[in-house]
DNA sequence: AAGAGATAAGAATACGCATTCACAGCAAGG
DNA sequence: CCTTGCTGTGAATGCGTATTCTTATCTCTT
């Protein structure tokens, strides 16, 4: 790989004049600058970044950390990450955390070893102190997204806000006995529980994790048979809901009628399934575009500045499985 | 961020002496080790990554190279070769070439940038020749992983041989007139067509390329009423086949009586549709394990090699939809 | 007890780049 | 014709690390 002493020596010129001509901030005689522009042409040269992240400047490097790249959401956020990244000249370094703090810990070392410029990072639980605690030790600047983290730079919808449209709707509907599936310090079963608190149904909710097919099947099916009242599930994720739907369909139950289900994260397969998957919509690509430009801006403005929270709505997509 | 040479200067010895200690490599008096390690931990010490690489060994890094991470199956993928990669100290800087050429021959810029020791791809075409060039006259070693690349180390399932294995399926459960979703260059679709036409059905077998929903609607329904023998639709990947199965239940058609369907990634939904999709499964771990294990043994064993192509069988799963 | 060999640690250096500093050449002004 | 000021270029330097080379200290042998 050719570097600029070479370019140097192969014109005739000395080593800054090349790096001067390849910056093109200063100003060099236009015959050298042509030499040399040709020279590097021809020889089809590329700036070592490590020299140059070395040196002092920027790596242009941005790490994003999310939890699970598998998951279609969090795939389909790294993907609009990578491109508004891409359009302003920088390259991901990409953390898979698998809900593991261990790991996320681990990664933010990664993050220090090769000097990344900045962080979008999807915390797995937005109330850790001890990880809210290594991010602020850390010299570069963090950007939250997809959940909140108080005191952090985040860009989020308000899953509990969310949570509470859900419950919202579903009252609306009719549905009077309730149950989540996901974990239960998920801010969208806080909402959604506490919305129903309100209205009196604070008995009528009920939380499950997700462990295995089979046990939500028996346990879904439990569920149901414990009351009369008309029954909702929220699923915290389309695949849940899918799964949910697939029970309820095996139990015999019809949807929306008996059994309504409503999922989360707006999955292009939800249009396509019978029913039709209602669903909640986050603005994924603006959330992207604005945390990274949002990053970008602290990475190359730097200075003093007050952390900002920045709430997204989230949109119900009604179809016809509620 | 803290240096070796500051270290040295806080324990009094000299910043080589701690590079040795860090390295572990060479002898060192224990009392200076404990030194040196004691005000390393205080300090939370963190390798300059950067410095290590153009120093001239390795830099740890690696390019993973997708057509589309937004993708499951390849955000799948990536997952797997993340997790494989960290297990052996490496980290990857992710491109999305979104099936544009030219951002896959960018990406390849940036690899030589960053000094990238190695790289996965799945190329855009399988045989792209400017490509292909291209990457041989890169000194990083290149791993293909799930396109078959002549003359480069490559992992991949057979897609023709898939393609045949998925026709004489629907030969054997009676199927007689065939419809392929996806793009004609598709190994899928050559190896489908090629096994129906040595059974004399040449004629029966049409190929679409998915546009978009409702004209791929009026496509079937003018496709399902042009002929009286029964009927199938091989879909290039889950998402069309969802696409298929909800299309064929709104013309009223029974599967797989009236119509067979079958998909191919083996998409987790697969199993919880109604019907339950039958597919086709590539042996993704693995072949990410073993495509990054043989990458990085061509790193940490540079040498002369010649070139392998590792094929992998694909396994059908074969479901209540065909 | 003196010289040879081993061992541990420091000094110097290179990696590729950007930047600061110093200097040569030249135009303009007196 | 000499000084002042500007412009373009080279020399020197530092970023953080690993490595090579050198030197000082110590142990062992005879």
């Amino acid at each position: 790989m050719i570097t600029m002493a070479e370019i140097a020596r192969l014109t005739h010129v000395s080593q800054p004049t090349v790096s001067r001509v390849l910056n093109g901030n200063t100003k060099v005689a236009p015959e050298i600058r042509e030499r040399v522009l040709a020279c590097a042409r021809e020889h089809d040269y590329q700036l070592n970044a490590l020299a140059k992240g070395l040196q002092g400047s920027r790596t242009h490097l941005l790490g994003v950390l999310v939890t699970d790249i598998a998951n279609g959401f969090f795939a389909d956020l790294a993907k609009q990450i990578e491109i508004a990244a891409r359009q302003r000249g920088y390259s991901i370094i990409l953390f898979n955390s698998d809900y593991n703090p261990q790991n996320e810990q681990e990664y933010l070392d990664v993050v220090r070893r090769y000097r990344v410029d900045g962080v979008l990072a999807v915390p797995i639980r937005e109330t850790s102190t001890e990880w809210h605690d290594y991010v602020k030790k850390l010299d570069v600047p963090v950007v939250t997204i997809t959940r909140h983290a108080a005191g952090l730079d985040s860009f989020y919808v308000d899953h509990a806000a969310a949570g509470a449209q859900v419950a919202q709707h579903l009252l609306d509907r009719g549905y009077r006995r309730f149950l989540f599936i996901g974990k239960d310090y998920d801010g969208k079963y806080v909402g959604f529980h506490r919305y129903l608190a309100e209205k009196g149904f604070a008995d009528a909710t009920t939380n499950r994790v997700l462990q295995d097919h089979d046990q939500l099947r028996r346990e879904l099916e439990a569920w149901y048979r414990g009351g009369t009242a008309r029954a909702a599930v929220f699923a915290g994720n389309d695949i849940y809901a899918l799964q949910v739907l697939d029970i309820v369909r095996k139990l015999g139950l019809s949807v929306p009628e008996q059994v309504g289900v409503i999922g989360f994260d707006d999955t292009s397969m939800g249009r396509y399934l019978n029913p039709r998957l209602s669903t909640v919509s986050q603005p994924t690509a603006d959330m992207a575009r604005q945390a990274v430009g949002w990053l970008l801006d602290l990475i190359e403005h730097p200075g003093e500045h007050t952390p900002e929270e920045h709430a997204f709505p989230a949109q119900l997509i009604l179809r016809e499985s509620t």
